[in-house]
DNA sequence: GAGACTTGTGGGCGTACGTCCACAAGTAGT
DNA sequence: ACTACTTGTGGACGTACGCCCACAAGTCTC
């Protein structure tokens, strides 16, 4: 499945857990995350540490593709226009 | 790409950065952050913010699919001791 | 209704992230 | 040699992450 914000990857990971019929407890004892870390990535959190990210993809047998995106859009100006427009919003 | 560890993005972020032609402070600024936290993340820091992340590959063109690891071995027993295994190791 | 389980949320606390400034070493290009 | 650019590190500082404990609301079974 294509991510394109954070959102879905918390989405997918929430359909995930309870596809394998698991609680947020048991998938954060899996990982070797708290309850509650694991629930505020399921509700979207911007801030979690990449490294544990991983470790619940991981524990719910899910896995990353890394691809490139062919903006058919075209020369560098524009991307670093909307580049620079969205910049700093954290 | 196949993405397995952290390193993995780490050393793909380093190599399209360079294709693109960018220093790491060019790409920091496109992204948003500093330049000090793109070479720890070229680092393979694991520590790192998802959220910037997510910045820093949009900067790169590039984007993440999430995929099912169909593990060939067996039941949920042998995937559990291993994850027990590796865990709290951060 | 009592009990067990799940999910969401809050506070307190220690630690480390991310930023900024600064410096050293390396690589060119003139 | 000198300048310019890049990369890797270090320290200082403010902020917030992640963990633990605790509680409320919801569901479900008995």
């Amino acid at each position: 499945m294509k991510i394109n914000s954070i959102s879905d990857v918390a989405a997918s990971v929430r359909g995930r857990r309870r596809d394998l019929g698991l609680s947020q407890a048991d998938l954060a004892f899996r990982a070797g995350v708290s309850r509650e870390w694991v629930n505020s990535f399921e509700a979207g959190k911007a801030t979690v540490e990449f490294g544990l990210v991983f470790r619940l993809l991981d524990a719910l047998g899910l896995g990353l593709d890394l691809v490139k995106l062919d903006a058919t859009a075209g020369t560098a100006s524009v991307d670093l226009d909307a580049l620079l427009e969205e910049q700093r919003d954290r």
